[in-house]
DNA sequence: GTCTATAACACGATAGAC
DNA sequence: GTCTATCGTGTTATAGAC
């Protein structure tokens, strides 16, 4: 375990209160607050408001990519791959609940990094979308609409930054696995 | 066909700014550029900024909770309520895109009316959770975690103002037919 | 490493001419 | 109904004392 230094402090500070009124309407005066001390303070760790949301997003964007990439390198069935990625959303996410807020929901206001999120994003939606599509070439998918099925897998993933706080009690794996069979097998009997 | 009001024309200009970057993000200048008037000129239409999220969200949220209440008071199965509930939220979002990004993301930067917001999404979603409950002791749908099976039906609702306008060329009753598909029987073949 | 003070500017909103 | 001008305040960020 690495210690946490003040400016890792302060961004996941930061990150918990962009989670709740999005990046914009969080003043430093606010994240100075919330951390006791007074905003031109922050200024000694970290260099700028723009600074601490390229940290919160690129880190978990890149963490994404990495297990995106063992994935697909995997020897499985496509259909367990998918069941990997739910694994990997749900991992991150119980890991990082605040900073996914604002991956999700404030990547718009990356400015330098902008191009570069949205690169990384690209290639993992690409990336998701080939093995749906190679899952139901193989016969292991039913055969829909691949953009369907990713579109509602992947927002039912990227929400669960605002159910997992709430389930405490549920185990990472436990709701993985539940998270899959209601994905995958549907709700109908 | 009621003629569109010039507030009218400022709130659904407001909704595309407010979609792109977030309420807080926009600037009531920025918000004049984009309807080619000077930003004092607004406040002859409007009272205030967030005199606008308000007319963008609660309309949206009632004509939700009027759906709501047409479905759980028809004579259905569970899983067609579930259906009927998916064609309400594709519809919804068909004809008001930018809207919807509002509601999703811009909720709690309402002031007044937040106590009355919450109270509308509460009761939504206790309705829905009801019609999933009903269906497992039906045994219309698998004995799942019914909260698992509302949250993710619900996210990828709440999603689609994301898809519908890259969707264009797809039926509002197609999507509605296929996304059902997805959700209710699953991908699994 | 935190503080006070403040620079430099953007914000929502109003007053009043036309 | 739109404009110019502006008020009062809030914003990020810096300078410099301690």
């Amino acid at each position: 375990m690495k210690l946490e230094t003040r400016k890792d402090e302060i961004i996941s500070t930061a990150a918990k209160l962009f989670k709740d009124k999005g990046y914009s309407a969080v003043t430093m005066r606010d994240l100075a607050t919330a951390m006791g001390m007074k905003a031109a303070s922050l200024y000694n760790h970290i260099a700028s408001k723009q600074d601490i949301l390229k940290n919160i997003i690129i880190s978990i964007a890149e963490t994404f990519t990495e297990g995106m990439t063992e994935i697909i390198n995997s020897e499985t069935s496509n259909i367990s791959k998918l069941k990997k990625i739910v694994s990997l959303h749900v991992n991150i996410t119980a890991q990082n609940t605040n900073g996914m807020a604002s991956l999700n929901n404030d990547w718009m206001h990356l400015e330098d990094q902008l191009d570069y999120y949205l690169r990384l994003r690209n290639e993992y939606e690409t990336n998701f979308l080939t093995i749906i599509k190679n899952g139901i070439h193989a016969s292991e998918i039913k055969s829909t609409n691949p953009e369907i099925v990713m579109f509602s897998m992947l927002t039912t993933l990227r929400s669960l930054y605002l159910w997992i706080p709430k389930k405490e009690d549920l185990d990472a794996n436990d709701l993985a696995e539940s998270l899959s069979e209601v994905l995958i097998e549907g709700i109908n009997k």
